[in-house]
DNA sequence: TAAGTATAGTTGTCTATACCAATTGAAGAA
DNA sequence: TTCTTCAATTGGTATAGACAACTATACTTA
Protein backbone atom coordinates (compact mmCIF):
# COMPACT_ATOMS: atom_id res chain seq x y z
CA UNK A 1 0.00 0.00 0.00
CA UNK A 2 2.82 2.19 0.54
CA UNK A 3 6.18 2.41 -0.68
CA UNK A 4 8.77 4.10 1.44
CA UNK A 5 11.19 3.85 -1.75
CA UNK A 6 8.74 5.48 -4.51
CA UNK A 7 9.56 8.26 -5.96
CA UNK A 8 6.16 9.79 -4.31
CA UNK A 9 6.51 11.40 -1.14
CA UNK A 10 4.76 8.89 1.36
CA UNK A 11 2.43 11.26 3.02
CA UNK A 12 1.53 11.86 -1.07
CA UNK A 13 0.76 7.96 -1.42
CA UNK A 14 -1.38 7.69 1.75
CA UNK A 15 -3.50 10.29 1.08
CA UNK A 16 -4.09 8.91 -2.44
CA UNK A 17 -4.92 5.52 -0.78
CA UNK A 18 -7.45 7.02 1.54
CA UNK A 19 -8.90 8.74 -1.33
CA UNK A 20 -9.48 5.82 -3.56
CA UNK A 21 -11.41 3.85 -0.21
CA UNK A 22 -13.84 6.67 -0.35
CA UNK A 23 -14.23 6.42 -4.10
CA UNK A 24 -14.82 3.14 -3.56
CA UNK A 25 -16.59 3.18 -1.00
CA UNK A 26 -14.98 1.32 1.78
CA UNK A 27 -14.61 4.44 3.38
CA UNK A 28 -18.02 6.26 3.40
CA UNK A 29 -19.56 9.32 4.71
CA UNK A 30 -19.44 9.39 8.69
CA UNK A 31 -16.92 6.14 8.89
CA UNK A 32 -14.42 6.57 11.68
CA UNK A 33 -10.68 6.89 10.12
CA UNK A 34 -7.89 4.67 12.43
CA UNK A 35 -6.47 7.05 14.47
CA UNK A 36 -3.21 8.79 13.44
CA UNK A 37 -0.97 6.71 15.81
CA UNK A 38 -2.59 3.56 14.41
CA UNK A 39 -1.73 4.46 10.95
CA UNK A 40 1.97 5.36 11.92
CA UNK A 41 2.22 2.35 13.69
CA UNK A 42 0.92 0.20 10.43
CA UNK A 43 2.70 1.71 7.81
CA UNK A 44 6.00 2.08 9.99
CA UNK A 45 6.36 5.69 9.61
CA UNK A 46 6.09 8.89 11.77
CA UNK A 47 2.98 10.67 12.96
CA UNK A 48 3.47 13.73 11.54
CA UNK A 49 3.94 12.44 8.31
CA UNK A 50 0.06 10.65 8.75
CA UNK A 51 -0.50 13.94 9.79
CA UNK A 52 0.47 15.43 6.52
CA UNK A 53 -1.46 13.15 4.95
CA UNK A 54 -4.72 13.53 6.99
CA UNK A 55 -4.60 17.68 6.79
CA UNK A 56 -4.36 17.71 3.23
CA UNK A 57 -7.68 15.62 3.10
CA UNK A 58 -9.57 17.76 5.46
CA UNK A 59 -8.38 20.93 3.43
CA UNK A 60 -10.14 19.20 0.56
CA UNK A 61 -13.30 18.37 2.35
CA UNK A 62 -12.87 14.91 2.13
CA UNK A 63 -12.41 14.28 5.86
CA UNK A 64 -12.30 16.38 9.51
CA UNK A 65 -11.03 15.95 12.40
CA UNK A 66 -12.68 16.02 16.06
CA UNK A 67 -10.02 16.40 19.04
CA UNK A 68 -10.71 13.33 21.35
CA UNK A 69 -13.09 11.47 18.74
CA UNK A 70 -11.01 10.73 15.50
CA UNK A 71 -11.10 11.33 12.17
CA UNK A 72 -14.27 10.85 9.86
CA UNK A 73 -15.38 10.82 6.39
CA UNK A 74 -17.17 14.02 5.43
CA UNK A 75 -20.39 14.21 3.80
CA UNK A 76 -21.09 14.93 0.00
CA UNK A 77 -21.88 18.44 -0.95
CA UNK A 78 -25.09 19.50 -1.44
CA UNK A 79 -25.42 22.16 -4.63
CA UNK A 80 -27.12 25.80 -3.96
CA UNK A 81 -28.66 27.17 -6.65
CA UNK A 82 -27.08 30.36 -8.11
CA UNK A 83 -30.10 31.61 -9.09
CA UNK A 84 -29.63 34.81 -7.66
CA UNK A 85 -33.39 35.80 -5.85
CA UNK A 86 -33.68 32.16 -3.93
CA UNK A 87 -33.66 32.55 -0.60
CA UNK A 88 -31.85 30.36 1.91
CA UNK A 89 -34.82 29.24 2.96
CA UNK A 90 -36.34 28.44 0.07
CA UNK A 91 -33.58 25.91 -0.92
CA UNK A 92 -33.60 24.15 1.57
CA UNK A 93 -37.30 23.37 1.76
CA UNK A 94 -36.90 22.19 -1.28
CA UNK A 95 -34.33 19.69 -0.52
CA UNK A 96 -36.40 18.32 2.22
CA UNK A 97 -34.60 20.03 5.29
CA UNK A 98 -35.66 22.23 7.63
CA UNK A 99 -33.82 25.04 7.59
CA UNK A 100 -33.35 27.49 10.65
CA UNK A 101 -31.35 30.83 11.69
CA UNK A 102 -29.35 31.52 14.76
CA UNK A 103 -29.13 35.28 15.26
CA UNK A 104 -25.95 36.64 16.61
CA UNK A 105 -25.82 40.28 16.07
CA UNK A 106 -28.54 42.78 15.72
CA UNK A 107 -27.68 46.38 15.61
CA UNK A 108 -27.28 49.71 13.87
CA UNK A 109 -23.29 50.56 12.75
CA UNK A 110 -21.58 53.36 11.10
CA UNK A 111 -21.24 51.91 7.43
CA UNK A 112 -17.26 51.50 7.45
CA UNK A 113 -15.36 52.00 4.27
CA UNK A 114 -16.08 48.83 2.21
CA UNK A 115 -19.92 48.85 3.55
CA UNK A 116 -20.57 52.19 2.06
CA UNK A 117 -19.08 51.21 -1.21
CA UNK A 118 -20.98 48.67 -1.54
CA UNK A 119 -24.33 50.07 -0.70
CA UNK A 120 -23.20 53.59 -2.17
CA UNK A 121 -23.43 55.59 0.79
CA UNK A 122 -21.31 57.64 2.18
CA UNK A 123 -18.37 56.34 5.06
CA UNK A 124 -20.62 56.11 8.92
CA UNK A 125 -24.01 56.59 7.38
CA UNK A 126 -25.84 54.49 9.66
CA UNK A 127 -26.56 50.82 8.59
CA UNK A 128 -28.49 48.00 10.35
CA UNK A 129 -25.63 45.24 10.39
CA UNK A 130 -27.24 41.79 11.62
CA UNK A 131 -25.53 38.34 11.44
CA UNK A 132 -27.32 35.22 11.06
CA UNK A 133 -26.14 31.11 11.14
CA UNK A 134 -27.98 29.28 8.64
CA UNK A 135 -28.53 26.13 9.50
CA UNK A 136 -30.45 23.01 7.82
CA UNK A 137 -31.66 19.65 10.14
CA UNK A 138 -29.80 21.70 12.76
CA UNK A 139 -26.43 21.84 11.15
CA UNK A 140 -24.66 25.14 10.33
CA UNK A 141 -24.43 25.59 6.97
CA UNK A 142 -23.49 29.40 6.31
CA UNK A 143 -22.87 32.84 7.91
CA UNK A 144 -24.58 35.32 6.57
CA UNK A 145 -24.31 38.95 7.33
CA UNK A 146 -26.70 41.72 6.13
CA UNK A 147 -26.23 45.65 5.38
CA UNK A 148 -28.97 48.09 4.98
CA UNK A 149 -28.49 51.52 5.02
CA UNK A 150 -30.85 52.41 8.55
CA UNK A 151 -32.21 55.79 6.82
CA UNK A 152 -33.76 53.30 3.95
CA UNK A 153 -35.60 51.03 5.91
CA UNK A 154 -36.53 52.29 9.12
CA UNK A 155 -38.62 49.89 12.35
CA UNK A 156 -36.55 46.86 11.29
CA UNK A 157 -36.93 44.23 14.38
CA UNK A 158 -35.35 41.75 15.57
CA UNK A 159 -38.85 39.29 15.22
CA UNK A 160 -38.85 40.37 11.77
CA UNK A 161 -35.16 39.10 10.80
CA UNK A 162 -35.67 36.16 12.77
CA UNK A 163 -38.41 35.18 9.70
CA UNK A 164 -37.45 36.08 6.26
CA UNK A 165 -35.37 39.29 5.74
CA UNK A 166 -35.82 39.22 2.16
CA UNK A 167 -39.39 38.54 2.11
CA UNK A 168 -40.16 41.40 4.66
CA UNK A 169 -38.93 43.80 2.06
CA UNK A 170 -40.38 42.70 -0.77
CA UNK A 171 -43.41 42.13 0.46
CA UNK A 172 -44.21 44.60 3.66
CA UNK A 173 -41.87 47.30 2.46
CA UNK A 174 -43.10 47.23 -1.15
CA UNK A 175 -39.48 47.63 -2.41
CA UNK A 176 -39.26 44.81 -5.33
CA UNK A 177 -36.37 43.98 -6.11
CA UNK A 178 -35.25 44.22 -9.65
CA UNK A 179 -31.43 43.78 -10.00
CA UNK A 180 -28.61 41.95 -8.23
CA UNK A 181 -25.09 41.77 -8.36
CA UNK A 182 -23.69 38.79 -7.22
CA UNK A 183 -19.68 37.67 -6.60
CA UNK A 184 -18.37 34.24 -5.82
CA UNK A 185 -15.25 33.31 -4.20
CA UNK A 186 -12.99 31.11 -2.14
CA UNK A 187 -11.63 31.53 1.01
CA UNK A 188 -10.20 29.79 4.19
CA UNK A 189 -12.19 30.33 7.70
CA UNK A 190 -10.62 32.43 9.70
CA UNK A 191 -10.66 31.90 13.90
CA UNK A 192 -13.22 33.90 14.09
CA UNK A 193 -15.78 32.60 11.55
CA UNK A 194 -15.02 28.73 12.50
CA UNK A 195 -16.68 28.14 16.00
CA UNK A 196 -19.70 29.23 14.51
CA UNK A 197 -19.67 27.83 11.15
CA UNK A 198 -17.92 24.45 11.80
CA UNK A 199 -19.30 22.33 14.91
CA UNK A 200 -17.20 19.43 13.95
CA UNK A 201 -14.15 21.57 12.62
CA UNK A 202 -14.58 20.67 8.70
CA UNK A 203 -12.94 21.57 6.49
CA UNK A 204 -11.04 25.27 6.22
CA UNK A 205 -12.49 26.79 2.80
CA UNK A 206 -15.33 28.59 1.71
CA UNK A 207 -17.29 29.93 -1.07
CA UNK A 208 -17.90 33.34 0.05
CA UNK A 209 -21.44 34.32 -1.70
CA UNK A 210 -21.83 38.30 -2.16
CA UNK A 211 -24.93 39.80 -2.98
CA UNK A 212 -25.92 43.66 -3.47
CA UNK A 213 -29.23 43.95 -4.13
CA UNK A 214 -30.87 47.42 -6.26
CA UNK A 215 -34.13 48.80 -6.34
CA UNK A 216 -34.05 51.43 -10.03
CA UNK A 217 -30.19 51.51 -9.88
CA UNK A 218 -30.05 52.14 -5.74
CA UNK A 219 -28.15 49.35 -3.93
CA UNK A 220 -30.72 48.31 -0.98
CA UNK A 221 -29.16 45.67 0.70
CA UNK A 222 -25.37 44.11 0.91
CA UNK A 223 -25.83 40.54 1.97
CA UNK A 224 -22.56 38.83 2.74
CA UNK A 225 -22.87 34.62 3.02
CA UNK A 226 -20.03 32.26 3.74
CA UNK A 227 -20.54 28.79 3.15
CA UNK A 228 -18.69 25.62 3.69
CA UNK A 229 -16.91 24.42 0.42
CA UNK A 230 -17.33 21.18 1.66
CA UNK A 231 -20.91 21.00 1.42
CA UNK A 232 -21.86 23.90 -1.47
CA UNK A 233 -21.72 23.83 -4.39
CA UNK A 234 -23.21 26.81 -6.69
CA UNK A 235 -25.62 26.10 -9.56
CA UNK A 236 -26.86 28.63 -12.20
CA UNK A 237 -29.31 28.75 -15.09
CA UNK A 238 -28.72 30.99 -17.81
CA UNK A 239 -31.26 31.92 -20.50
CA UNK A 240 -30.81 34.04 -24.03
CA UNK B 1 5.29 40.44 18.88
CA UNK B 2 5.38 36.70 19.50
CA UNK B 3 3.92 35.44 22.79
CA UNK B 4 5.06 32.07 23.77
CA UNK B 5 2.73 32.26 26.95
CA UNK B 6 -0.15 33.53 25.57
CA UNK B 7 -3.23 31.33 24.46
CA UNK B 8 -2.98 31.78 21.08
CA UNK B 9 -0.85 28.71 19.39
CA UNK B 10 2.49 30.34 18.13
CA UNK B 11 2.07 29.65 14.43
CA UNK B 12 -1.41 31.75 14.91
CA UNK B 13 0.10 34.45 16.12
CA UNK B 14 2.77 34.11 13.36
CA UNK B 15 0.32 34.24 10.78
CA UNK B 16 -1.95 37.15 12.46
CA UNK B 17 1.77 39.32 12.34
CA UNK B 18 2.26 38.31 8.79
CA UNK B 19 -1.04 38.88 7.35
CA UNK B 20 -0.75 42.28 8.85
CA UNK B 21 2.08 43.45 7.32
CA UNK B 22 0.99 42.49 3.96
CA UNK B 23 -2.64 44.40 4.91
CA UNK B 24 -0.64 47.69 6.56
CA UNK B 25 1.84 47.51 3.67
CA UNK B 26 4.90 46.83 4.99
CA UNK B 27 5.15 43.24 2.56
CA UNK B 28 4.26 44.47 -0.96
CA UNK B 29 2.85 41.45 -3.59
CA UNK B 30 6.16 39.80 -5.01
CA UNK B 31 8.58 40.42 -1.84
CA UNK B 32 10.85 38.00 -0.67
CA UNK B 33 9.44 36.66 3.07
CA UNK B 34 12.49 36.18 5.48
CA UNK B 35 13.52 32.00 5.43
CA UNK B 36 11.69 29.87 7.62
CA UNK B 37 15.19 29.03 9.31
CA UNK B 38 15.67 33.25 9.55
CA UNK B 39 11.84 33.40 11.46
CA UNK B 40 12.56 30.57 13.58
CA UNK B 41 16.10 31.63 15.01
CA UNK B 42 14.36 35.50 15.05
CA UNK B 43 11.37 34.21 17.19
CA UNK B 44 13.28 31.35 18.95
CA UNK B 45 10.80 28.88 18.10
CA UNK B 46 10.93 25.46 16.05
CA UNK B 47 11.16 25.49 11.88
CA UNK B 48 8.11 23.62 11.76
CA UNK B 49 6.02 26.22 13.74
CA UNK B 50 7.15 28.66 11.13
CA UNK B 51 6.16 26.44 8.53
CA UNK B 52 2.77 25.70 9.91
CA UNK B 53 2.13 29.68 9.97
CA UNK B 54 3.26 29.67 6.33
CA UNK B 55 1.47 27.27 4.96
CA UNK B 56 -1.62 28.37 6.39
CA UNK B 57 -1.20 31.48 4.44
CA UNK B 58 -0.03 29.41 1.41
CA UNK B 59 -3.42 28.09 1.44
CA UNK B 60 -5.55 31.28 1.95
CA UNK B 61 -3.50 32.29 -1.22
CA UNK B 62 -1.50 35.17 0.69
CA UNK B 63 2.06 33.53 -0.57
CA UNK B 64 3.54 31.32 -2.26
CA UNK B 65 6.51 29.10 -1.79
CA UNK B 66 9.59 28.05 -4.73
CA UNK B 67 11.65 25.16 -3.58
CA UNK B 68 15.33 26.80 -3.43
CA UNK B 69 14.17 30.39 -3.68
CA UNK B 70 11.76 31.17 -0.94
CA UNK B 71 8.43 32.03 -0.05
CA UNK B 72 6.73 35.57 -1.29
CA UNK B 73 3.98 37.72 -1.26
CA UNK B 74 1.11 36.96 -3.63
CA UNK B 75 -0.82 38.90 -6.08
CA UNK B 76 -4.15 40.42 -5.46
CA UNK B 77 -7.30 38.42 -7.45
CA UNK B 78 -8.97 39.29 -10.22
CA UNK B 79 -12.41 39.09 -11.03
CA UNK B 80 -14.09 36.53 -13.44
CA UNK B 81 -17.13 37.68 -14.64
CA UNK B 82 -19.55 35.07 -14.05
CA UNK B 83 -22.12 35.89 -17.01
CA UNK B 84 -22.03 32.41 -18.30
CA UNK B 85 -21.39 33.14 -22.24
CA UNK B 86 -18.73 35.06 -22.26
CA UNK B 87 -15.14 33.57 -23.22
CA UNK B 88 -12.01 34.04 -21.29
CA UNK B 89 -10.25 35.68 -24.13
CA UNK B 90 -12.68 38.55 -23.99
CA UNK B 91 -12.31 39.20 -20.20
CA UNK B 92 -9.11 39.05 -20.27
CA UNK B 93 -8.86 41.40 -23.45
CA UNK B 94 -11.03 43.66 -21.44
CA UNK B 95 -8.67 44.00 -18.90
CA UNK B 96 -6.10 45.17 -20.82
CA UNK B 97 -4.17 41.63 -20.41
CA UNK B 98 -2.66 38.95 -23.58
CA UNK B 99 -4.71 35.96 -23.50
CA UNK B 100 -3.18 33.19 -24.67
CA UNK B 101 -3.73 29.28 -24.84
CA UNK B 102 -1.45 26.46 -24.94
CA UNK B 103 -3.00 22.80 -25.76
CA UNK B 104 -1.88 19.98 -23.73
CA UNK B 105 -4.51 17.20 -25.64
CA UNK B 106 -6.55 16.70 -27.90
CA UNK B 107 -7.83 13.50 -28.48
CA UNK B 108 -10.89 11.41 -29.08
CA UNK B 109 -11.82 8.94 -26.53
CA UNK B 110 -14.67 7.32 -25.01
CA UNK B 111 -16.85 9.05 -22.58
CA UNK B 112 -16.69 8.08 -19.55
CA UNK B 113 -19.75 7.75 -16.86
CA UNK B 114 -19.29 11.36 -15.58
CA UNK B 115 -18.71 13.10 -18.94
CA UNK B 116 -21.66 11.01 -20.90
CA UNK B 117 -24.48 12.28 -18.25
CA UNK B 118 -23.04 15.66 -18.76
CA UNK B 119 -23.95 15.56 -21.95
CA UNK B 120 -26.56 13.18 -21.92
CA UNK B 121 -24.93 10.39 -24.36
CA UNK B 122 -23.95 6.72 -23.95
CA UNK B 123 -20.88 5.53 -21.67
CA UNK B 124 -18.63 5.00 -24.25
CA UNK B 125 -19.82 7.46 -27.00
CA UNK B 126 -17.27 8.85 -28.52
CA UNK B 127 -15.97 12.49 -27.80
CA UNK B 128 -13.50 15.19 -28.03
CA UNK B 129 -11.40 15.82 -25.16
CA UNK B 130 -9.69 19.25 -25.56
CA UNK B 131 -7.23 20.44 -22.05
CA UNK B 132 -5.57 23.88 -22.49
CA UNK B 133 -3.92 26.13 -20.20
CA UNK B 134 -5.53 29.62 -20.12
CA UNK B 135 -2.91 32.60 -20.07
CA UNK B 136 -2.92 35.69 -19.12
CA UNK B 137 0.65 37.80 -19.83
CA UNK B 138 2.03 34.45 -20.05
CA UNK B 139 0.93 33.52 -16.53
CA UNK B 140 -1.24 30.51 -16.46
CA UNK B 141 -4.55 31.63 -14.92
CA UNK B 142 -6.77 28.29 -15.45
CA UNK B 143 -6.95 25.03 -16.52
CA UNK B 144 -9.54 24.11 -19.29
CA UNK B 145 -11.21 20.66 -20.21
CA UNK B 146 -13.62 20.39 -23.01
CA UNK B 147 -15.79 17.76 -23.65
CA UNK B 148 -18.11 17.73 -27.33
CA UNK B 149 -19.83 14.91 -28.78
CA UNK B 150 -17.69 13.65 -31.96
CA UNK B 151 -20.74 12.73 -33.89
CA UNK B 152 -22.80 16.18 -32.86
CA UNK B 153 -19.11 18.18 -34.49
CA UNK B 154 -17.03 16.39 -36.96
CA UNK B 155 -14.17 18.12 -38.60
CA UNK B 156 -12.27 19.71 -35.39
CA UNK B 157 -9.02 20.57 -36.03
CA UNK B 158 -6.05 21.47 -33.49
CA UNK B 159 -5.84 24.99 -35.65
CA UNK B 160 -9.19 25.63 -34.72
CA UNK B 161 -9.12 25.16 -31.27
CA UNK B 162 -6.08 26.89 -30.97
CA UNK B 163 -8.73 30.21 -31.55
CA UNK B 164 -11.33 30.35 -29.37
CA UNK B 165 -13.64 27.46 -29.67
CA UNK B 166 -16.82 29.06 -28.41
CA UNK B 167 -16.65 31.46 -31.63
CA UNK B 168 -15.82 28.09 -33.64
CA UNK B 169 -19.48 26.71 -32.29
CA UNK B 170 -21.29 29.77 -32.96
CA UNK B 171 -19.74 31.27 -35.78
CA UNK B 172 -18.69 28.76 -37.89
CA UNK B 173 -21.14 25.83 -37.17
CA UNK B 174 -23.94 27.92 -36.81
CA UNK B 175 -25.11 26.64 -33.57
CA UNK B 176 -26.18 29.41 -31.61
CA UNK B 177 -26.15 28.45 -27.75
CA UNK B 178 -29.29 28.87 -26.25
CA UNK B 179 -28.94 28.41 -22.84
CA UNK B 180 -26.29 26.81 -20.17
CA UNK B 181 -25.94 25.65 -16.82
CA UNK B 182 -23.05 26.28 -14.63
CA UNK B 183 -21.85 25.47 -11.61
CA UNK B 184 -19.12 26.67 -9.38
CA UNK B 185 -17.46 24.97 -6.48
CA UNK B 186 -14.06 24.89 -4.60
CA UNK B 187 -11.43 22.67 -4.37
CA UNK B 188 -7.58 21.53 -3.52
CA UNK B 189 -5.61 21.57 -6.41
CA UNK B 190 -3.98 18.07 -6.86
CA UNK B 191 -0.72 17.17 -8.14
CA UNK B 192 -1.44 16.38 -11.56
CA UNK B 193 -2.77 19.48 -11.97
CA UNK B 194 -0.08 22.03 -9.83
CA UNK B 195 2.43 21.75 -12.42
CA UNK B 196 0.34 22.91 -15.40
CA UNK B 197 -1.30 25.49 -13.54
CA UNK B 198 0.81 27.28 -10.90
CA UNK B 199 4.30 27.90 -11.73
CA UNK B 200 5.29 29.53 -8.69
CA UNK B 201 3.42 27.06 -6.82
CA UNK B 202 0.84 28.95 -5.51
CA UNK B 203 -2.17 28.66 -3.60
CA UNK B 204 -3.25 25.06 -3.80
CA UNK B 205 -7.46 26.34 -3.57
CA UNK B 206 -9.47 26.15 -7.07
CA UNK B 207 -12.48 27.59 -8.08
CA UNK B 208 -14.04 24.93 -10.77
CA UNK B 209 -16.30 26.06 -13.04
CA UNK B 210 -18.56 23.48 -14.80
CA UNK B 211 -20.43 24.77 -18.11
CA UNK B 212 -22.98 23.19 -19.98
CA UNK B 213 -23.89 24.61 -23.24
CA UNK B 214 -27.43 23.54 -24.76
CA UNK B 215 -28.91 23.99 -27.90
CA UNK B 216 -32.70 23.35 -27.91
CA UNK B 217 -32.12 21.47 -24.72
CA UNK B 218 -29.79 19.55 -26.10
CA UNK B 219 -26.44 19.08 -24.41
CA UNK B 220 -23.72 19.69 -26.90
CA UNK B 221 -20.29 20.67 -25.14
CA UNK B 222 -19.12 20.65 -21.65
CA UNK B 223 -16.36 22.80 -20.32
CA UNK B 224 -14.75 22.52 -16.99
CA UNK B 225 -12.37 25.35 -15.87
CA UNK B 226 -10.07 25.17 -13.22
CA UNK B 227 -9.65 28.56 -12.14
CA UNK B 228 -6.84 29.60 -9.36
CA UNK B 229 -8.86 30.75 -6.07
CA UNK B 230 -6.25 33.10 -5.56
CA UNK B 231 -6.37 35.23 -8.38
CA UNK B 232 -9.83 34.91 -9.52
CA UNK B 233 -13.77 35.85 -8.00
CA UNK B 234 -16.48 35.28 -9.85
CA UNK B 235 -18.95 38.17 -10.87
CA UNK B 236 -22.52 37.65 -11.82
CA UNK B 237 -25.54 40.02 -12.86
CA UNK B 238 -28.75 39.63 -12.84
CA UNK B 239 -31.61 41.62 -14.04
CA UNK B 240 -35.51 40.40 -13.74
C1' DT C 1 35.13 33.10 -23.33
C1' DA C 2 32.26 29.26 -22.26
C1' DA C 3 31.19 25.42 -19.70
C1' DG C 4 31.36 22.86 -15.82
C1' DT C 5 31.81 22.70 -10.59
C1' DA C 6 31.60 23.67 -5.95
C1' DT C 7 28.96 25.99 -2.36
C1' DA C 8 25.71 28.18 0.41
C1' DG C 9 21.00 29.02 1.07
C1' DT C 10 16.16 27.84 0.26
C1' DT C 11 11.90 24.91 0.63
C1' DG C 12 10.28 19.79 0.82
C1' DT C 13 10.00 15.60 3.31
C1' DC C 14 10.53 12.80 7.29
C1' DT C 15 11.73 11.09 12.01
C1' DA C 16 11.16 10.60 17.04
C1' DT C 17 9.53 12.57 20.89
C1' DA C 18 6.92 15.31 24.20
C1' DC C 19 3.23 17.47 26.29
C1' DC C 20 -1.48 19.74 25.98
C1' DA C 21 -6.64 19.62 25.35
C1' DA C 22 -10.98 17.39 24.41
C1' DT C 23 -13.71 13.29 24.53
C1' DT C 24 -15.13 8.84 25.97
C1' DG C 25 -16.23 5.11 28.77
C1' DA C 26 -15.62 2.46 32.75
C1' DA C 27 -14.96 2.21 37.65
C1' DG C 28 -16.30 3.85 41.87
C1' DA C 29 -19.09 6.79 45.16
C1' DA C 30 -23.32 8.88 46.62
C1' DT D 1 -29.92 4.64 39.98
C1' DT D 2 -27.19 8.84 39.29
C1' DC D 3 -23.23 11.35 39.68
C1' DT D 4 -18.17 11.86 40.00
C1' DT D 5 -13.62 10.65 39.10
C1' DC D 6 -10.11 8.93 36.47
C1' DA D 7 -7.54 6.66 32.92
C1' DA D 8 -7.14 5.84 28.08
C1' DT D 9 -7.46 7.52 23.54
C1' DT D 10 -7.75 11.05 20.23
C1' DG D 11 -6.27 15.12 17.71
C1' DG D 12 -3.41 19.86 18.49
C1' DT D 13 0.90 22.08 19.16
C1' DA D 14 5.80 22.21 19.40
C1' DT D 15 10.77 20.78 19.46
C1' DA D 16 15.31 19.47 17.28
C1' DG D 17 17.36 17.50 13.91
C1' DA D 18 18.34 15.17 9.37
C1' DC D 19 18.73 14.67 4.45
C1' DA D 20 16.85 15.60 -0.34
C1' DA D 21 15.79 18.69 -4.13
C1' DC D 22 16.33 22.94 -6.06
C1' DT D 23 18.31 27.79 -7.06
C1' DA D 24 21.61 31.31 -7.46
C1' DT D 25 26.14 32.74 -7.22
C1' DA D 26 31.01 32.50 -7.37
C1' DC D 27 34.77 30.04 -8.89
C1' DT D 28 37.54 26.93 -11.67
C1' DT D 29 38.85 24.79 -15.78
C1' DA D 30 39.27 23.71 -20.65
Amino acid sequence: MIDKHSPMPIYFQLEHSIRQQIENGELTPGNLLPSEREYAELLDVSRMTVRQAITNLVNEGLLYRQKGRGTFVAEQKLEQKLSGLTSFTEDMKARGMTPANTLLAFEIIPADAKVAERLSLKEHTPVYEIKRIRLADDVPMALETVYISANLVKGLTETITAASLYHYIEEELGLAIGHAVQSIEAAIVNEIERPHLLVQKGAPVLLIERNTFLKDGTPLEYVKSSYRADRYKFTIDINR
